[in-house]
RNA sequence: GUGGUUGUGGUGAAGUGGUCAACACAGAGGAUUGUGGAUCCUCCAUUCGCGGGUUCGAACCCCGUCAGCCACCCCA
């Protein structure tokens, strides 16, 4: 923000536009949140996976979608270097990524279903806002080789489980199906058509979306489009049989299990590459970017990115939001299992020493330095310390050292040495 | 890319043209030459996001610029 006097360092001491410094405190709380993932996540069998970064661009047009926002216009990219100069781009999402990492593997070999998670910063050149930075995080789930509903539901509920778990409980879930293939194309040359006869009144990105990407129509919130929205041919009149069948199916496996959610025949997707039932999770505890988890089916993508033709499911979650969403949840107070209390000079050399051994033990301690007793035991208290030891100029004269117990203020006295110490750390039972 | 709104120390904030830029919290030191969230005292913004202009004089007025926040859009 403010430089001080006289130091110009020759960049702003700010981190870049949409980008933010995650602080010990809220760092607290992101190890909370990824300690409660990696259980669920190994709890229904999902294994880590982490990719680049960075990749080539070309695998983000192919995959994501050429006309999609995220890739038209939010996409960072930068050239490479010296003679097999390549283009790439920040990763603006993760599944193109962890596809493309699954054919080069060559993964599909191993026993189906594959299903991996991952969780990192993607990047996207947008305006920042609540819920929406250019460098966020996501955590994501992708499930290769299985084109059974049950691999849908089972994602799904791993979302809703994951949420419940970190304790959101005002989720809706809304579902939907965009459709495969086989009925796709049939509603999306009516929808065109009929956007066509309507063209007079559509806004100007609709307009263009008509040509790019017909579906996203539905999505549009301007005033202007929404009776045409609203009197549109509806996806549910063309799906295949099977399509709806698979529906079906993943909605009786969420029944089952207790799953609310509500169809919704106008959720689509803005990346290219789904297919078939499409979800999303949001919040009432987040501001207009409400939308915590998306995903869905992408049965065409593996074989589109260069792999065998592999059914597949996944979705993302952003972090920051879920963060966000979760605000209420207390950050948790720093704590330490010993503070080491010392006057200066020589008794600091013994809270080293001890210090030392109890790190050895395996315990969190920190040495604290300072004349003034009562202001050692105050910074102690600030700490959060479980114990002070005392170990000041009377008791390297002696040489003894002070154990206080910081709750029940009790304190013992003992002969400084490191077998002293070690069988006191045997002696103590855990809270 | 478009719109709205806000920028005073580590934090929350007073101050709307004229002495050292209130106050509170946090922080540092002391009262108290060995024992903890108390009390009292002292210190802590050569400067009001940044740059220019108006003026004898600007945190306050004008212009520009940058940044934050919120919303549109889009998405996680």
């Amino acid at each position: 923000m403010t430089q001080a006097a006289g130091k110009r360092p020759g960049f702003s001491v700010q981190s870049p536009k949409g980008t933010h410094d995650i602080l010990p405190a809220q760092a607290r709380r992101w190890r909370g949140v990824e300690r409660v993932v990696q259980a669920v996540m190994q709890r229904f069998g999902y294994e880590e996976i982490r990719t680049p970064i960075f990749e080539e661009a070309a695998l983000f047009i192919r995959g994501v979608g050429e006309h999609t926002d995220v890739v038209s216009k939010e996409i960072y990219t930068f050239g490479g270097k010296g003679a097999d100069h390549v283009n790439f781009a920040l990763r603006p999402e993760c599944t193109a990524g962890v596809v493309r990492a699954y054919v080069q593997h060559r993964l599909y070999r191993e026993p189906a279903p594959q299903k991996f998670w991952y969780m990192g910063p993607m990047f996207r050149y947008e305006r920042p806002q609540a819920g929406r930075q250019r460098q966020f995080h996501q955590l994501g789930v992708e499930c290769f080789a299985s084109d059974n509903p049950l691999s849908d539901a089972e994602a799904i509920l791993m979302a809703v489980d994951l949420l419940a778990e970190l304790g959101l409980t005002t989720l809706t879930v809304a579902l939907n199906s965009v459709g495969c293939p086989n009925c796709r194309p049939a509603y999306r040359l009516q929808l065109v058509r009929y956007l066509e006869e309507q063209q007079a009144s559509l806004c100007a990105t609709c307009l263009t979306r008509k040509d790019t990407n017909p579906l996203r129509v539905l999505d549009c919130k301007a005033p202007g489009c929404q009776p045409i929205v609203a009197c549109a041919p509806a996806l549910h009149d063309f799906w295949c049989v099977g399509c709806r069948a698979h529906l079906e199916a993943v909605m009786d496996y969420l029944d089952s299990v207790a799953v609310a959610y509500r169809l919704d025949p106008r959720l689509v997707r803005g990346l290219d590459y789904y297919t078939g039932p499409v979800f999303e999770i949001a919040s009432d505890a987040l501001g207009a970017q409400n939308t915590l988890v998306g995903g869905g089916r992408y049965d065409q993508l593996v074989e589109q990115l260069g792999g065998p033709p592999t059914p597949a499911f996944g979705w993302g979650l952003g972090m920051e939001r879920l963060l966000l969403a979760l605000d209420g949840a207390e950050a948790g107070e720093a704590s330490l299992f010993g503070a080491v209390l010392v006057n200066p000079g020589e008794s600091e050399r013994r809270g080293f020493q001890l210090v030392s051994w109890l790190r050895r033990a395996g315990r969190d301690a920190e040495v604290v330095t300072g004349r003034k007793w009562d202001k050692l035991f105050k910074h102690a208290d600030r700490l959060g310390a479980r114990f002070a030891f005392v170990l000041g100029e009377h008791e390297v004269e002696t040489s003894r050292f002070g154990i206080k117990n910081l709750s029940n203020r009790e304190q013992s006295d003992l002969p400084f040495s490191h077998e002293v110490v070690m069988a006191w750390l045997n002696g103590i039972t855990d809270a």
